[in-house]
DNA sequence: CGACGCGCTTCCGTTCAGTGGAAGACTGGG
DNA sequence: CCCAGTCTTCCACTGAACGGAAGCGCGTCG
């Protein structure tokens, strides 16, 4: 991982905020020793930042000595969304859209460069699905990220094309076959993925529109892209009235 | 409000962090200017640092200036509630609640010295409910509010009871009279209000505890405080099982 | 049309908060 | 008992942060 590389110059602040960077997923709970290291700070630093973070609420410290993430946090957090409405807003036609198909159903809008999955509804379906609310996958494998990385700015797709990782072996790492699949979303207005993210799943992914804007993106994760022109269709009926309610 | 009364030494990280507290759910959008007020910093600091802020996802600028709260303390606020468990553990049983009562049904836990609502089934009752998912309200005068407090450390029961503010004629301003009904509430496992923080709504709740610790209280809103003893019942039936199942 | 007010941004010399190596405390395990 | 690992405290040096002042862009009023 990041390991101690102390860079000198960083300010105060890009360093407390590499603290609560150091928390993700799979790392909910964190020694202070691991804290430090993931936010390559000499220990004595990490020690006052988090003991600031922690009075203020950011942080918690737990019984057993390990920090997580503070309510405070949280709650403050909870603004994000709720300011743009798009949660409240796509509720029922994700709910309609799994009625319809069954499938699990994703709303995801970009975050930088990667995808942030900001509201789900699973179906019970045997297909592997990797995201959940809140988790961040890299654009390139997914429908959603597609979709977006298709209406981001340049410079993002710049950013995104010169860092393609292999996931599966099917993942697109040519920036070239990549840049291709992009403007064919242009034309079509939908995107999809063939087990580019996780072995098994396939997916379908239409963008959601406030006026001109691509604002975030609906997608769903099926077995196979069999019956695919009726469920692009769905999806961009879905689509609509979420832009629409969006005023 | 807080008015600008640049307080020097001050840490960066204090500072910082007050940026990101000036929002709440009144105020999600915030113009620089009233940011920098808001958070008691001259002006050239307060930009430079909702610059970093910014840079880093914590914050966002929208397309007329305004800054507002980002999808990265989103996504890692997430983090908080889910490593507890505490919300999945408990929505079951708060469904069940309501389904039994037909009344507005909160889960919330302490955080410093505010009750901080962290689920909630809204009733179409109508009885006035002031309290939405995330908000932060006074203990003094809720249900969950008497009970997390009656269970809260000595230190925190006396920043709470040197500070009770009037919310309504029947808010409970005395710090004796309060300890009094704290005592109560250790004894008789409940709390109770009437008209303290809304009027035409009295509320009822009980701990939720895991293993020892009381690590959340669980509430419901009411026209009137009728039929007491059966909906103590069910409260304290759904948190007996909300603090098995927390294990 | 020019002067003004307002909100935002940039500049830059001063200074004090932040830094991190080193040493000390605590804990658990062998 | 000692040692290894983790956390906490200390303190003298230094460069990052500070914020007053000045500049910019824009809409508004006289």
């Amino acid at each position: 991982m990041a390991g101690n590389s102390s860079t000198p110059g960083a300010t105060v602040t890009s360093r407390a905020l590499a603290l609560l960077g150091a928390f993700d997923e799979h790392h909910r709970r964190l020694t202070l020793t691991e804290l430090a290291d993931r936010a390559g700070l000499p220990m004595p630093t990490a020690h006052r930042l988090v003991g600031e973070l922690v009075a203020w609420g950011a942080l918690a410290r737990n019984t057993s000595g390990e920090y997580a993430v503070g309510w405070r946090l949280w709650d403050i957090g909870l603004l994000a969304p709720v300011q743009t409405g798009l949660r409240e807003v796509a509720s029922p036609y994700l709910h309609d859209l799994y009625g319809a198909t069954l499938a699990t159903v994703h709303l995801a809008v970009r975050d930088g460069t990667d995808v942030l999955y900001v509201d789900r509804l699973a179906g019970h379906a045997s297909v592997p699905v990797v995201s959940s609310v809140g988790s961040r996958l890299p654009m390139h494998a997914t429908g959603v990220g597609k979709v977006l990385l298709a209406h981001a700015p340049l410079e993002v797709q710049h950013a995104v094309l010169a860092d393609l990782s292999r996931i599966t072996p099917y993942t697109i790492t040519q920036p070239g076959l990549l840049r291709r699949q992009l403007a064919k979303v242009l034309r079509d207005g939908y995107a999809s993925t063939t087990e580019e993210m996780s072995l098994g799943a396939c997916s379908l992914a239409v963008p959601i529109r406030r006026g001109p804007d691509v604002v975030a993106a609906l997608g769903m994760v099926l077995p196979s892209l069999k019956d695919r022109a009726r469920l692009v269709g769905a999806l961009q009926v879905a689509a609509r009235g979420i832009g629409r309610s969006l005023g």
